[in-house]
DNA sequence: TGCCACTAACTACACATGTAGTATATTCAT
DNA sequence: ATGAATATACTACATGTGTAGTTAGTGGCA
């Protein structure tokens, strides 16, 4: 089995519109990415082109065009990026890599309870 | 103030043991860094040579070499990776991500209440 | 029925990155 | 003083990425 391909940064929110909702003509996806980030009809087309390619997305015929969908789960997308992250940022140490962003200020006190809830359950 | 320059993949580790220690002349990284992770020594030049250039690291003469030093904190490196990690998978959700990571099988039990405790004092 | 609009395919191009080889300068030991 | 070892500088090159222009096919409307 060919390992995962790897999705560069541009290609997360192509593939997170995928995710969300396949299969989808790659009109659909330009109407929302130009929107969204302001890219060239073009350079979606060309993403899309180059994710088929590394083996990410399928394409099926439908009518006068092509239809996209996902060829890897967004589970197994972030457990590979979160584990690359770990591994560059922290070289691997997850316990310092979850302290950081435990601290950032960004938690709600609902999300912090949330969080401790799962904690608890590992504890 | 240019912004941060963002450190590459294999750029990380050069920039972990400077950081743990410095200044230091590349010999000695070169030596760290061969055997951790089997560059050549060239390679590693090349890479020091780099992060010079984008103003990661400043060179100062020593004797008949020079000596590297870190131009930017591991803190802000730290953050600014972080920070694009949440955008780029997780679209900016801070706890989603938490989620993940506290969910992974990979943490003891003595980190687990290390971490609960943290959360305490926010809550 | 000929042209327009739209799809998809192909081409382009600069910059970053990983990985080194080559060349030049300096120095230390014999 | 000269040759070997080092240190630094410069060059090379394939691949990935971001960004888009150009070309060709085709179905539907005027």
């Amino acid at each position: 089995m060919p390992s995962q391909p790897t999705l560069s940064n541009k290609e997360w929110p192509l593939m997170r519109l995928l995710w969300e909702k396949s299969p989808q003509p790659a009109y659909d996806l330009i109407t929302a990415l130009s929107d969204q980030e302001s890219w060239h009809a073009n350079t979606i087309r060309t993403m899309l082109a180059r994710l088929h390619k590394k083996g990410a997305v399928g394409i099926r015929p439908y009518k006068n065009l092509f239809l996209y969908y996902p060829l890897i789960s967004e589970e197994e997308c972030i457990a590979a990026e979160s584990e690359s992250f770990l591994q560059r940022v922290y070289g691997g140490a997850l316990k310092p890599a979850l302290l950081h962003f435990a601290r950032s200020q960004k938690l709600t006190r609902e999300e912090i309870r949330e969080l401790k809830k799962v904690l608890d359950g590992k504890d």
